[in-house]
DNA sequence: CTAGCTGCTATTCAATTGGATAACCAAATT
DNA sequence: AATTTGGTTATCCAATTGAATAGCAGCTAG
């Protein structure tokens, strides 16, 4: 990768923000939290220097402390960037509303899925922290995660009510779901190693959703599968 | 923690080893690496130092490379010793062989959800250098990860030709079962954190390992289930 | 047009790290 | 008993790291 910021960034006063400054300090503060994204992701906190992180955004490093205070305000900076951008992304669309809660949660699932192989960085860096078990990952679970999780414990309840799903332990159900769509795009170099397939692929990623939805949402499309064996 | 070794540890000639020294050596050897694997799994292979892990273990850091030459050797010793255990530990007992395919695939699901529970190591350390793309990450994959996957696939290709699953892609059906049954173990700091819930209890475990089952191996039980939905 | 604020850079510092070397000393060999 | 071997320790070294500080340059306000 080579660095990302070219120095004769003139970006005039297009937007609205006015002030020349303040709008170029908002671009670079953006550009440091998109290069601290990937580097945690890659290495972990402990493993990115904030000097790698730096170069890799094109800045010398001291403006990271203007920035960020700290590596820990850094890497909380980018952690909240990373899950506003999950929840705008992934918002139901309107006609979902509409739909059986069982087809809502096919669709939720299709868009999860799809995130993750957008964006492996956030299973990433979830996990790496979850590993470690430090105040960041407690500061997350408290401002992010649990919240996050509410909404899937709801959504997984009203299926069992509803008689359309088995009544399984609900933190099963929740790890099972989110690793079976997030593990194969966060491991996607050791499958690149086993199975030389490139996950980039919009095709790989589809059919990833529809396999899980096929195991694990799908009863009547899952016998009809089994029920007629390939050839 | 504490330091792992005692100063006086005097082994006399227990084993058949014979040789004092040689015998001695081994012990040392065979302490650093289970601590290398905990130290390695809870910070990653930049995170950890070899200075935390020869302390861990209560020897003097040099020690380290004497037995292993460097921090990549003792890595990959840690990693051989995992995956031997791990094939040691997953054995199937003899009486599976005279199950149907369905049926042996689901005792090797609880036999494996019960080794990720009891090392949860494992899929700590692989995950993380599947993370970073190293060269120890491709030497593992070649080593141990491609093989046993392999088998994987083999078991899985039958119960699809059996007619008893349905054909979904080989990798996913990989990364889907295998990050079911790891990541709540993975994750249990997390999960500490969301759930206020211990996974060392084997009910957790056992109930885990059921509720894979139910929804990814076992049609009829699963059908039943969502049937009588709960009161 | 000028003064000063501010986003940014250059440099320094102490701590930690992986690795290398030499000395040590108990066990093994003779 | 004397000597060699080899597992272990103590120390040193260069590189890297997070953080701190001082200073610069150009936009902005007056």
């Amino acid at each position: 990768m080579t660095t990302a910021r070219s120095k004769s960034g003139n970006p005039k006063r297009d937007g609205k923000a006015g002030n020349l400054r303040t709008e170029q300090k908002a671009q670079t503060r953006a550009l440091i939290l998109q290069c601290a994204l990937e580097v945690f992701a890659e290495r972990g906190f402990d493993g990115a220097s904030v000097r790698d992180i730096a170069g890799f955004a094109g800045v010398n490093h001291g403006l990271i402390r203007y920035h960020f205070a700290d590596k820990d305000g850094l890497w909380k900076a980018a952690v909240e960037f990373l899950f506003n951008r999950l929840h705008e992304e992934m918002a139901a669309p309107p006609e979902d509303a509409k739909l059986a809660p069982l087809e809502q949660t096919k669709s939720w699932i299709r868009r999860y899925v799809r995130y993750c192989a957008r964006h492996p960085e956030h299973a990433r860096i979830m996990v790496q922290e979850s590993i470690r078990d430090s105040d960041r990952l407690r500061w997350a679970v408290k401002r992010f995660i649990k919240p996050d999780n509410e909404e899937t414990r709801r959504r997984f309840r009203r299926l069992v009510e509803e008689g359309v799903y088995p009544d399984i332990p609900e933190h099963s159900f929740n790890y099972i779901i989110t690793a079976a769509a997030q593990s194969m795009f966060m491991l996607a170099n050791e499958m690149k190693y086993i199975y030389g397939l490139d996950v980039a692929s919009d095709d790989v990623v589809d059919a990833h959703a529809e396999a899980i939805i096929t195991l694990l949402f799908d009863h009547r499309a899952r016998r009809a599968a089994v029920r007629r064996p390939k050839s």
